[in-house]
DNA sequence: TATAATTATATAGCACGCTATATAATTGGT
DNA sequence: ACCAATTATATAGCGTGCTATATAATTATA
């Protein structure tokens, strides 16, 4: 076992990351781009709305639509009621991909949890919430 | 509550990063290094060791190993049994530090799970273990 | 013993996090 | 109406992951 959790917890998210990666290369798409692109399917948003959902600073939103973009899988257009915001539209190319993306995306999620019963799941659930919760303090 | 599993681990893991940067930053150290460090600590192992105990690539080893190296942390020599193999030493300045990093490491830690009864955090841990023996066969 | 396979480390190049900083547009206060 | 503050986006530069590939040393095999 572990001693830190904190190392613990590293280790498993990687492979979770790497599990999707592996999964996703097919449609040219990593995970962090894929989940972005499932979140812009049902929400129209600004640059600003993806920081916030997925808890990611500016510059690295940025970045990761720079390549969606140069993959045209998005287009970003000036707003016209706000010069100052972008507006994002998906491409023809990835909303064709969503509903694979998102079945693939379950199917992960339930390999996952395979074995977990539902009263730990909801354990685990609570306790991600606390850590989570007791660490936001921290930060700013 | 968020709809995947996979993005909820990656805030918190994300979290709990940003907090261990934030208290080590005074040492000029990151969480990754200063674990290694640990690690080094207690157990005299070349790079290939660093690799299997963190599930890291060679690539990313060497590249920390290098950092660490540059600022002073660590020493590399090549093994007199085995011209592969790089012997890693500690220096002064990193032993000097590592009790007092062993004790922000364990007190973050603390503060993680506080409010979270050993019953919950045994059940936590279990179904960390299982989601990672359920991943593990997905990568190789 | 020479050659092939394996092992340990290193390098190139990329994705995705970050902080610090810049720029441009809008909003608010005087 | 102006100037300051705020807001949205972009850029520079870095750490830490990765894959693919190279190099050098050792081990195994024909």
């Amino acid at each position: 076992m572990e001693k830190y959790i904190g190392i613990y917890f590293k280790k498993i998210f990687q492979v979770i990351e790497k599990n999707m990666n592996k999964k996703l290369e097919k449609y040219d798409l990593t995970n962090t781009q894929a989940f972005i692109l499932i979140y812009l399917y049902k929400n129209i948003v600004n640059q600003r709305e993806i920081e916030k959902k997925f808890n990611l600073t500016n510059p690295t939103v940025n970045g990761i639509l720079n390549r969606l973009e140069s993959k045209e899988f998005i287009i970003r257009s000036i707003s016209a009621k706000d010069a100052r915001n972008k507006e994002i539209h998906l491409t023809e190319r990835s909303v064709s991909l969503i509903n694979e993306m998102r079945k693939e995306a379950k199917q992960l999620e339930k390999e996952m949890i395979a074995g977990i019963s539902k009263e730990e799941l909801n354990i685990f659930n609570d306790v991600l919430k606390k850590i989570f919760n007791n660490l936001q303090g921290g930060i700013k």
